[in-house]
DNA sequence: TGCTCTTTAAACCTTCTGGTTGACAAGCCC
DNA sequence: GGGCTTGTCAACCAGAAGGTTTAAAGAGCA
């Protein structure tokens, strides 16, 4: 697999369990034992997960006293949300050209935008 | 790897050659032969490629005359992002809220730290 | 110091992935 | 029908992924 990064960030998001873990650090960081605490699965298991979701720069584990808290960093997300905006706007808007209705409901849209400013 | 919908979507997109696909796709559809032009391998496998993103639903391919466009879906795309907008979300609420108490409690660390040394 | 818990590393197994080649069916045009 | 291009399928291969177990190094506490 290439190792660029943002291949690094999707693949580390494909596996549910990976998932998992940011959607539970989302609420709050957590010791790499409460993290493993709910998977039928060794630790050691687990810190590999953790050790992808690092690489991906999902997730950090900032220095400290022994049980290490594992925290969730939000800058990738950003990255992520740019490459699927760039493309999924690209292809609306190329297809709204071609599509009368859709054309027609992006124009409601911007009426409606343009009302609430 | 488990089959739900959501890993398909993540693991189709951590393909470079994949993202590709679906970066050129937004500018307009196209012959299996076109999408496979640029890239040094076979046509074989650049169907293999697209039956990733058909079945992650990224793609589709209408049925028509022989040479069959392949078209980009934009839907799965808000999927995404309404998954990676939910814990960014929440991690950044979060984050606010603690924000003055995180950082008086890592203060605090540090300065036990420094009385430690 | 010594014990315990945390973390990392290594070897191994099985399944999935991304690519190959080869064969072959299906449409289209003469 | 015959021959091209388009599209699929199957077998195979090398390497990566996700898990296991075992071992061992670090850090904190009594």
């Amino acid at each position: 697999m290439s190792a660029d990064s943002l291949s690094r960030v999707f693949a580390a998001l494909a596996d549910p369990t990976r998932r998992d873990m940011v959607a539970r650090l989302a609420d709050g960081d957590a010791t790499v034992n409460q993290l493993a605490e709910p998977y039928r699965m060794s630790l050691q298991a687990v810190y590999k997960h953790l050790r992808v979701l690092e690489e991906a720069g999902l997730v950090t584990r900032p220095p400290g006293p022994q049980p290490r808290a594992v925290h969730l960093e939000t800058e990738v997300f950003d990255r992520m949300n740019e490459w699927i905006e760039r493309y999924r706007g690209r292809a609306e808007r190329r297809f709204s050209r071609l599509d009368a209705v859709l054309e027609t409901m992006r124009a409601d849209e911007e009426r409606e935008e343009e009302g609430r400013r």
